[in-house]
DNA sequence: ATCTGTGCAAAGTCTTTGCATTGCG
DNA sequence: CGCAATGCAAAGACTTTGCACAGAT
């Protein structure tokens, strides 16, 4: 039960802090082995997932794309930009804890928490979009 | 740009729609090989995508597995047992357009949609939870 | 000294793709 | 008939795992 500090896992939390943005495994992988030449793919996924386990990272599960890690540990959204996959956290907006009653209340679940992924175009390529042409921007379905 | 109407691509809207309760895409392979044994995998991921892209189906992304596909387009929200795993529409709980809104505000995004998934524990799991212990149910992160 | 964590590579799961062929329109 | 869709199998992306060994406690 009780973790082992080894190097491997603190250059995990370091990296995943580090890279701040959602890092999935791999950019967390290619972050270490910059300073840290021979730690392996399996020894990353394994601390990540022993560390989010643990409740001392997160995990998102991202729509078409790998899973991403998460060193903010309070409740938050997330944003996908449908048009360059640009994945980030909502800013100034709380979460709703009021949900998770309500829908415990008309399903019975012993309720734990919920994600939310907005999807749109970001502002960047709302920009794009109108320069090329006024296209069929926010048609995909994720 | 016009799709043909090929029989596999009716099978898989059927399979969809028989089966009605997110299945995957092995899930919907497996229903129509019972009928038409020569369609090959590749066909229904294309089917499938296909169908999406047109707005036909709708696709559903579930943490630590398979994509789900649904028939049923209106918006709603899904929910998850850590428990057991399973994977469910929440039923009489609406949509929130005014989310979009206010995100889009906040964060300059072309809205398009949001996705909420639910985590919890079913009412079946914790009736098996309390059988067997009032043990740590509900700490899982996904 | 113990026994978890590591490195490595192989395998597993889910999905896409190249290519020759089929069959819808 | 022409071209999109199919079947098949191979490959691709992501992740887990078996095993022998290393190193934290």
């Amino acid at each position: 039960m009780a973790k082992r500090n080894t190097i491997q896992r603190q250059l995990v939390i370091a990296a995943v802090r580090f890279l701040a943005d959602h890092p999935t495994a791999e950019e967390v992988y290619d972050r270490i082995t910059m300073e840290y030449p021979d730690i392996s793919k399996g020894t990353v996924y394994r601390n990540l997932n022993s560390l989010v386990e643990s409740g001392l990272l997160g995990k998102v599960s991202v729509p078409s794309g790998a899973d991403r890690f998460d060193h903010i540990l309070a409740r938050h959204y997330h944003i996908k930009c449908t048009h360059c996959g640009k994945f980030m956290n909502v800013e100034n907006f709380e979460y709703i804890p009021d949900m998770d009653e309500k829908v415990a209340k008309v399903t019975n679940y012993k309720m734990n928490h919920h994600d939310i992924v907005f999807s749109g175009v970001c502002p960047e390529c709302q920009k794009l979009g109108d320069e090329v042409n006024g296209e069929e921007l926010g048609n995909d379905f994720n």
